[in-house]
DNA sequence: ACATTGACCTGAGAGC
DNA sequence: TGCTCTCAGGTCAATG
């Protein structure tokens, strides 16, 4: 479940360890349904990857959403686009033998090091862009949910007069880029909320909480690296495959279904609005 | 406009 | 042990 947290560290660990090396070769194991596209063949985007990347060096990182993307640098501009789904993450590393399960593709660096990407259930993507600004455009991605400019008046304006569920909003990409379902609940957890309240029926301090909770929740969760075992004790996203139980009251949580997925919430914190 | 469902993929865990 | 079923959840398309 790499959601912006998960990206966001990712995105830090390719900075940190990948950055101004000569791209020797760029390898795919078993990884054609990453390179489904709508747009473009699996392919053609295949062929890109193993023709137009060696030869340069990545040269900044930057992440929209759940979207990593990767500069390069040389004649023209280009980027690698990288999406997890729903597992997988990278891992830099200099023996062959440590090469991860399940890698689907490898970069290989001119000083013999590699950048594998990981991704158990292939339901990630992996493209290449020659500009990312177009990129998120096309596919219509909302505002990314730590962007600076997205304050709290236009938190109000995307979620106040919508007739949809919260939980739901929070996982439509296109309303809000970078929240996935473990972190929709927990910022509802600590928002107090009920993930099936409808966003136009939550009162100014409902939308506040809700809007403040969602920056502390992310800061928090990439702060601690997106390793729910060193979250804060308050937090419920242990609980969804440990004790089952709320972290502040005890009671046991209960589940419920919005946008089908599975919401874990406290019945004793969260509840449901009358009609 | 919004909700639901199934498809894509693969492993973990449960139940028999 | 080993088989089968369900679940996990990101995104998109189809349908109500």
């Amino acid at each position: 479940m790499p959601e912006l947290p998960d990206v966001e560290t990712m995105r830090r660990y390719l900075q940190a360890t990948s950055l101004h090396q000569r791209i020797e070769e760029v390898e795919l194991h078993s990884a054609g349904y990453l390179l489904y596209d709508h747009q473009a063949s699996r392919s053609e985007v295949a062929r890109r990857l193993k023709t137009e990347l060696p030869g340069r060096s990545f040269s900044s990182t930057s992440r929209h959403g759940k979207w990593l993307f990767v500069a390069l640098n040389g004649a023209g501009e280009l980027n690698l686009a990288l999406h997890f789904g729903m597992t997988g993450g990278l891992k830099y590393y200099r023996n062959p033998a440590q090469e991860p399960e399940y890698t689907r593709m490898l970069f290989r660096f001119d000083n013999g090091y590699q950048l594998a990407y990981i991704s158990m259930r292939k339901l990630g993507a992996v493209r290449v862009t020659v500009d990312t600004e177009v990129f998120i455009e096309e596919r219509e991605l909302g505002p990314d949910a730590l962007d600076p400019d997205f304050d709290f008046n236009a938190f109000k304006r995307t979620i106040a007069d919508r007739d949809a569920m919260i939980k739901a909003l929070f996982l439509d990409q296109k309303t809000i880029a970078g929240i996935g379902n473990v972190y929709a609940d927990e910022i509802l957890f600590q928002a107090g909320v009920h993930p099936r309240t409808t966003a136009s029926r939550l009162d100014d301090e409902e939308l506040e909480a809700v809007y403040r909770e969602m920056n502390e929740v992310l800061r928090t969760a990439i702060e601690r690296q997106a390793q729910p075992g060193d979250f804060p004790s308050t937090y419920i996203a242990p609980s969804r495959h440990g004790d089952g139980l709320c972290p502040l009251c005890g009671a046991e949580l209960e589940t419920v279904r919005v946008a089908s997925r599975s919401s874990y919430f406290c019945p004793n914190r969260q509840h449901e609005k009358e009609g």
